[in-house]
DNA sequence: AACCAATTTTTGAATAATTCAACTAATAGA
DNA sequence: TCTATTAGTTGAATTATTCAAAAATTGGTT
């Protein structure tokens, strides 16, 4: 990704100290909530309100810089791997988000059988399972 | 699906005049919200407790009677038809769900091209877009 | 270099969906 | 029918997010 001031001034925003921390610490956590990034933003810069972190994430996913993804049983997650189409592994113990491209080329199962007249303009893939760390150690084993 | 309490004892589950009204519910309200659900209830049984209703959504999601989905930006929904692997085409404006098959065969696009050590037991597919309803018109036109 | 109108951020409260906990009621097997 | 267990009700708590109004900052303008 470019420097954070270019993406915000390429798409026309303002640029400030908030929006700018709000985005380093997007990239810096990737698939983070709202919440962990106003920690990591205040980590760095010191202080914002969570208003203007929800503001921030709200306007880059609304320019398409992050991607905003929302698991259930999860709050919102901000992806700084936006524009290309890639889908998501998420653990079902931990919660934890990986990346996956992609099974064959661009868009194989972006395509309904039948799309019952709606208009599509996105496919949004969620693969549920284990991750390697929770296969190795399983919940607490019983008495 | 057979009858309700079949369906309920069929799990080993108690019958109680809730549950019974809770499933019903819900197969009369496809993607039916537990709000939704608790109206429809209440039409039928006189009254219900909210977390009752919820209680019962979540068992009958964990017996696999039913399946819990939860959109972006939407409460969780609650689909009878579980059990056979179909996705959802969900309109962005006016939340509207409706039920797709998987394209070829069962599990095309359910298997990931990388699973970075991830156990899968579960893919699910949403399409995005606009409902035939909506397509036609289209939102408030600016001045 | 300072000004100003528009945009942002802060602050504090409100809301929606869901869950927790303690008490009471109903179920199903003995 | 009795009763241990399982469900349901009630009321409050929590989490994530949004609303609204006041204060501060931005970026072009004189």
């Amino acid at each position: 990704m470019l420097d954070p001031v270019s993406v915000l001034q390429g798409h026309g925003l303002h640029v400030t100290a908030q929006r700018l921390a709000v985005l380093r610490a997007a990239v810096r956590h990737p698939h983070g909530s709202a919440d962990t990034i106003a920690s990591a933003v205040r980590a760095e810069i010191g202080a914002i309100s969570l208003q203007a972190v929800y503001d921030a994430l709200a306007l880059l996913s609304e320019k398409g810089i992050l991607r905003r993804i929302q698991p259930a049983g999860s709050p919102a997650l901000f992806d700084p791997r936006a524009g290309d189409s890639h889908h998501h592994l998420i653990c079902r113990s931990c919660g934890k988000v990986t990346d996956v491209d992609c099974a064959v080329g661009s868009a194989p199962c972006l395509t309904a059988s039948e799309h019952h007249g709606y208009e599509i303009d996105e496919a949004e893939v969620v693969y549920w399972g284990a991750c390697p760390n929770c296969r190795a150690k399983p919940p607490v084993p019983g008495p």
